[in-house]
DNA sequence: GAGTTAATTGAACAATTGTTTAATTCTAGC
DNA sequence: GCTAGAATTAAACAATTGTTCAATTAACTC
């Protein structure tokens, strides 16, 4: 047997990647193999070969993807306004953009040791990017008197931490919706960065 | 060749211990063999099989070596007192006992999903023991008007995600001692719950 | 409808995996 | 100094791993 009936590249290249998305995020890079992603696409795992060089490939062909489109997506909607605003603009986005993209969210902060030496260079300097987006408004929100901070690189980092914890226990079915978390997600945000008034950043 | 000069059980099982924490926290539990564990003990694979069942059994007996380690050490260090004293007792008992073992923190939150079924079922068990002691002091403070919290059981997880989150960043030879690191945190947490008088929770 | 290219199979590769076992050597107790 | 048991090696097992490639079939072009 050869070619199957109805194959196109494009429709089997987006099916791996989103068999592989679902078992990195539910196995871990390294219990997947090549088979397992093979079979869940309903191919062979020679056909694989044909869009991804190595198992590697396809790890940060993922990655790549989930912190490119993460990126645009907070330019496109970053507003101007005060340091308060906008850090409570920023956790709002991330948690939603997050929360509807649980495995991506998942797999690009546990299998970052998955990845090869220059692969893994290239990641975390998108990640350092993203980050220092929240971290530029703390500084900026303290330069201005707005936030009171003790450290603001501990501080960042413990909110970053907080957000990206959302992924081990968020469950769809769960009692609050996404809404909730948010606004509650906002508040501690807030409290934290020791924003004077604590209401009313809308 | 068989026994080696100067080789005792309880020696060679800990030494095991060492190499598997160590291998399992770079690693991953999947990307390690038993061979890399065994070279990194100085013995040959098969041996292992003389104080570990299986490789599972390894993962496992470190688990559940540290949660029953961290739950004495917290049973012997606890004492009666307000919410807020006894929240900031926790948050520092837990950053600075984890901070002495980060490899042992490291796997026992990343390590779970390599967990089979009934020993992932135990070591959640343990989990949530654990986790309910921070909720129940923001309970008790609620309870009592010393805490203001928009959600307990978000606000919970949220800290507990911060306080884990210290893993991913925390070097020993960074700027920040680890005191700073935990006043830092304490504070940070105080302000999550709302509690009344910021400053003063010693 | 013939010819070209795209897509896939299926078998094969060597390497590595967790685990078992017989043989061997050391240590401890008498 | 002998013996029993503890500790380990080294070889072997079948299964699985990532990857390659010639053969084969489907779709597209003219």
């Amino acid at each position: 047997m050869a070619r199957t009936a109805g194959s196109t590249g494009a429709d089997t290249v987006e099916r791996l990647r989103e068999a592989a998305l679902e078992l990195f995020a539910r196995e871990g890079y390294a219990a997947v193999s090549m088979r397992a992603i093979a079979a869940r696409t309903g191919v062979q795992a020679g056909a694989i070969y044909n869009y991804f060089p190595t198992k590697q490939d396809i790890l940060f062909d993922l990655l790549v993807g989930h912190m490119e489109a993460l990126a645009t997506a907070w330019r496109e909607m970053e507003r101007l306004s005060t340091a308060e605003i906008r850090l409570a603009d920023f956790v709002r986005f991330h948690v939603r953009y997050h929360l509807v993209r649980p495995r991506e969210m998942f797999i690009s902060y546990m299998e970052l040791r998955s990845l090869e030496e220059d692969n893994f260079r290239r990641i975390r300097e998108f990640r350092r990017g993203y980050e220092a987006i929240p971290r530029q408004m703390i500084e900026q929100g303290m330069a201005k008197g707005a936030f009171d901070v003790l450290d603001a690189e501990v501080t960042t980092r413990a909110i970053i931490a907080l957000l990206n914890g959302l992924t081990t226990w968020y469950r769809e079915d769960g009692r609050l919706s996404l809404g909730e978390i948010e606004t509650v997600y906002i508040g501690l945000v807030s409290r934290m960065v020791g924003a004077r008034e604590e209401e009313g950043n809308v």
